[in-house]
RNA sequence: GCCGAUGUAGCUCAGGGGUAGAGCAACUGAUUCGUAAUCAGUAGGUCGUCGGUUCAAAUCCGACCCUCGGCUCCA
C-alpha cells in the first residue's frame, strides 16, 4: 500500500492508512496541527482509511478555511450534542431529543430536531456556551463502522435514523461518529477532535422544516448556525448581513416611496407609488426602445381570458394549484391570466400567416396573476400580480438560431446597462430518463443544439443542466450575482413547439403547404416587479441619474434665491429632467441632508454668487462619494445633464 | 399551505392591569444661514382585528389577519 504526497513523495504502509497516520509518518508535530485532508481533491477527515495510490494533501492550522465544510459539519454534531445536554438540564430524560439530518451548508450548518418542547432563540446563548464547553473538553471524534443490523440496533430509539438506515442496502457498511457519549449516524468527514474546532461560530435562527422535505411528513425544528475559521471572517459575514438589511428593497421601497403593499388591497399585490412609477416607466421605455429597434410588434391583451383558452394552452390543467380560481359570468368561466402566451397565440391565429411574415415578434408588458402560497410572498420579489416584459417570437425552424442570438444580444445589453457583471447562463436541457418531456427526440436535439451554439457564439460562460428544461422545450436562464454574492434569477428564454401545436398554428411555406412555426418565449427583465426589487438592492437605492425617480434638488441658500431656483427648475423640467426646489425654511445644511437621505443624485446649490452669474454650485452623489463643482455655468450643466439622461450614463 | 417570531403616532422605538410616551417627520411662528440636522410651539394613537377574564386590558388568555425568518412550491 502506498500514498502520494502533493510534492510527489511516496509513503509505504502495510495496511490502508488514515490521513492521520500519514501525518504521523511525516512528523508528530504535523499530526497535531492537522485538521483534515484533501484526498484526490476530495475533502476527507483524518479517521477514514485511504485507498491505495491516493494523493493526500494535509490541511493544517495554517489554512483552516480549506476545511470549512468539515468543521461546519462537526459543529453540527457538537450543537446536536449541546441541545441534548440542554434538554437534560431542562429535566427531560436522556434520549428525548430526536434528530433529523444536520449537514454543512454555505457559511455554516443546520440540524433538524424533534424536541419535547420547541427551542426558542433565547436558548441560543446557553447552547453556544455548552458548545464551547464541549469544544474545551477536547473530545475525540471516533469513526465507527457497523453492519446494517447492528446500526438498526444502535439507533433503535431514534425513529428518523431507523428510517434512514432501513433504506440502505442490506450489505451496506454503516458509518457513525461518536464524540464523548454522543453518537450520530453520519458519513463524515469530521475534525479529529472537538478541541481543534474554531470558536468563530454563531447560532442564527430556527425554523420549521419537513422531515425529508416533504409536506406529508412531520415538521421538525431546524436550527441554523454559521461558522468560519477566524473571528474576522465571521465578523465580515455578519457585516454582510447588516449590509443586506441596509439594501433591503422593502425597507428602501418604503423610505424612497417607491411602492406599497396594502392588506386591504391584497397581500402580494404591490402598488407603485409615484416615485416607483417613474422608475418603472424608465425601465419599460428602455425596453420599448430596444424592441422597436429590433422590429418587435407591440400588442395589448386583456387581464382575463376564457377558461377554454387556458384549457387549450394547458395552463388550466397543468398549473391548477397556482392559478386564481375561475370566475363565472353568464354561465361562462373566465380566469385571471397566469401567462400572456395563450393570448398571443390567438393574435397569431387572427389571420393567415405566410413564411414571408416570419419572424413575427409580439411584445407586451403583460400583467399576470398567479396564486403563490402565502408564506412565499416577499416584497416585490415574490408577488401574486406582476408585469412581464413578455414577447413571443413566431419563427421558422431555420430562423431559430438568429432569433435566439438577437434575444441573447438584448439580454447582454440589459445586464450591461445595469452594471450586472457577474452573470451565469444556465441551459436547461431535457433529462433523457424523465418521461415528462413531450415532443420528438429530433426536435429536442435540434433545439438544444441551437441554443448551445448560440451561447457559444456569443462567448458567454454557461452550464448545461439536464432536467432543467420546461416540459415542452429547452430554456436558457440568466442568473446574476449581486455585490453581496447572492444569486438572482432574472429573465429567461424558452423554445416552444408545444403551444403552436396545441393552438394548431400554421403558416404557408414557399411550397404552398402548411407548416408549424416555433415560438421563442423571452422576458429579459422577467417580472418588472422582481427586477425592480433586485435593482433597488443592486444600487442600494442610489440609482443612476436616468433611473432616479427624483433626479435634481435645487437648494436655495436663502429665501431671496427661491425665484432664481424656480427659474432653473422650470428650464430643467422643460427638458424632461426631474427637478425640484427645496423652498423650506430649513438651513442649507439641513436641505442638503434631506436630499442626501432621499438619495437624490444631483443637488444644485444657489446663492448670491450663482444668481449674479447665472451659475450653480453642484453637489453630486456618486459611487466614489460626494463630488462638488462650484461656479458651473447653468447652460453648460443643463446640456450635460440632458446628455447623461438621454444616453443613460450614470 | 406548514413551523416559529413579530405587530404601540407617517418612520424608528420605549412602556407593560389603574389618564398613552420619546426622537425624527408633519403643521404654525421666528430665523435667511455656503455643502449631511436653526430655535420655539402645535397637532397627531380604537396600542393589528375580534372575542374572553377582570371593578378596570395596550398590558393576561383565545381565535383570526398582516409582516418577518425558514420549509414546501415556482409555467
Amino acid at each position: 500500500m502506498h500514498v502520494l504526497l502533493p510534492d510527489g513523495k511516496q509513503l509505504e504502509f502495510d495496511h490502508a492508512p488514515t490521513a492521520l497516520e500519514v501525518a504521523q509518518a511525516i512528523g508528530p508535530r504535523l499530526a497535531q496541527d492537522t485538521l483534515a485532508a484533501s484526498v484526490d481533491g476530495q475533502l476527507t477527515d483524518l479517521m477514514t482509511p485511504l485507498s491505495d495510490g491516493a494523493t493526500v494533501a494535509l490541511i493544517t492550522k495554517k489554512n483552516p478555511g480549506d476545511a470549512a465544510p468539515v468543521f461546519r459539519h462537526t459543529l453540527a454534531h457538537v450543537m446536536s450534542q449541546a441541545v441534548g445536554e440542554l434538554y437534560e438540564r431542562k429535566g427531560y430524560p436522556k434520549g428525548s431529543v430526536k434528530r433529523g439530518v444536520g449537514p454543512a451548508i454555505d457559511n455554516g450548518w443546520y440540524q433538524d430536531f424533534d424536541l419535547p418542547e420547541p427551542l426558542r432563540e433565547e436558548d441560543f446563548p446557553e447552547i453556544e456556551q455548552i458548545m464551547r464547553d464541549i469544544i474545551s473538553r477536547n473530545l475525540e471524534m471516533q469513526r465507527r463502522q457497523v453492519s446494517k443490523a447492528q446500526a438498526l440496533e444502535q439507533f433503535a430509539a431514534d425513529p428518523y435514523k431507523v428510517e434512514l438506515i432501513s433504506e440502505f442496502p442490506e450489505d451496506e457498511i454503516i458509518t457513525f461518529y461518536q464524540q464523548g457519549d454522543y453518537i450520530d449516524l453520519c458519513r463524515g468527514p469530521h475534525f479529529p477532535t472537538t478541541g481543534r474546532l474554531p470558536g468563530a461560530f454563531k447560532l442564527m435562527s430556527t425554523s420549521g422544516a419537513y422531515w425529508r422535505g416533504s409536506d406529508n411528513n412531520p415538521i421538525l425544528q431546524r436550527v441554523y448556525g454559521v461558522a468560519f475559521a477566524t473571528q474576522k471572517e465571521l465578523d465580515e459575514y455578519l457585516h454582510t448581513l447588516e449590509e443586506a438589511k441596509r439594501r433591503d428593497h422593502r425597507k428602501l421601497g418604503k423610505e424612497l416611496e417607491l411602492f406599497t403593499i396594502d392588506p386591504l388591497v391584497g397581500k402580494g399585490l404591490p402598488m407603485w407609488l409615484p416615485n416607483g412609477t417613474v422608475l418603472r416607466e424608465e425601465l419599460t421605455n428602455f425596453m420599448k426602445e430596444q424592441q422597436f429597434r429590433r422590429n418587435y410588434s407591440p400588442v395589448v391583451t386583456p387581464n382575463i381570458g376564457h377558461l377554454d383558452l387556458y384549457r387549450t394552452s394547458g395552463h388550466y390543467q397543468n398549473y391548477a394549484d397556482s392559478n386564481f380560481s375561475p370566475i363565472t359570468v353568464d354561465d361562462e368561466e373566465y380566469m385571471l391570466k397566469p401567462m400572456n402566451c395563450p393570448h398571443h397565440m390567438r393574435i397569431y391565429a387572427s389571420k393567415p400567416r405566410s413564411y414571408r411574415d416570419l419572424p413575427l415578434r409580439l411584445a407586451e408588458f403583460g400583467t399576470v396573476y398567479r396564486y403563490e402560497q402565502s408564506g412565499e410572498l416577499n416584497g416585490l420579489t415574490r408577488v401574486r400580480g406582476f408585469t412581464q416584459d413578455d414577447a413571443h417570437i413566431f419563427c421558422r425552424p431555420d430562423q431559430l438560431k438568429s432569433e435566439f442570438l438577437d434575444v441573447l444580444d438584448l439580454t447582454v445589453l440589459v445586464l450591461k446597462t445595469f452594471g450586472m457583471n457577474e452573470v451565469r447562463f444556465r441551459v436547461g436541457t431535457r433529462d433523457p430518463n424523465n418521461a415528462k418531456y413531450v415532443g420528438e427526440d429530433a426536435y429536442w436535439e435540434m433545439a438544444e443544439g441551437q441554443i448551445i451554439e448560440a451561447v457559444t457564439e456569443v462567448g458567454l460562460p454557461y452550464s448545461v443542466e439536464p432536467g432543467d428544461a420546461a416540459f415542452y422545450g429547452p430554456k436558457l436562464d440568466f442568473v446574476v450575482k449581486d455585490v453581496l454574492g447572492r444569486e438572482w434569477q432574472l429573465g429567461t428564454i424558452q423554445v416552444d413547439p408545444n403551444l403552436p401545436e396545441r393552438f394548431d398554428l400554421t403558416y404557408t411555406g414557399e411550397d404552398g403547404q402548411d407548416h408549424r412555426p416555433i415560438v421563442i418565449h423571452r422576458a429579459p427583465f422577467g417580472s418588472i416587479e422582481r427586477f425592480t426589487g433586485i435593482l433597488i438592492e443592486h444600487y442600494a437605492g442610489d440609482f443612476p441619474l436616468w433611473l432616479a425617480p427624483r433626479q435634481i434638488m435645487i437648494i436655495p441658500i436663502a429665501d431671496r434665491h427661491n425665484d432664481y431656483a424656480e427659474t432653473l427648475r422650470g428650464e430643467l423640467h422643460a427638458l424632461g429632467l426631474r427637478a425640484e426646489v427645496d423652498d423650506s425654511s430649513n438651513r442649507m445644511q439641513a436641505k442638503i441632508r434631506d436630499a442626501e437621505l432621499h438619495k437624490i443624485p444631483v443637488m444644485l446649490i444657489v446663492g448670491d454668487k450663482e444668481q449674479e452669474s447665472h451659475e450653480v454650485s453642484l453637489r453630486e452623489r456618486t459611487e466614489e462619494g460626494t463630488k462638488e463643482r462650484k461656479g458651473v455655468k447653468f447652460d453648460d450643466l443643463k446640456n450635460e445633464l440632458l446628455v447623461r439622461y438621454r444616453t443613460r450614463m450614470p
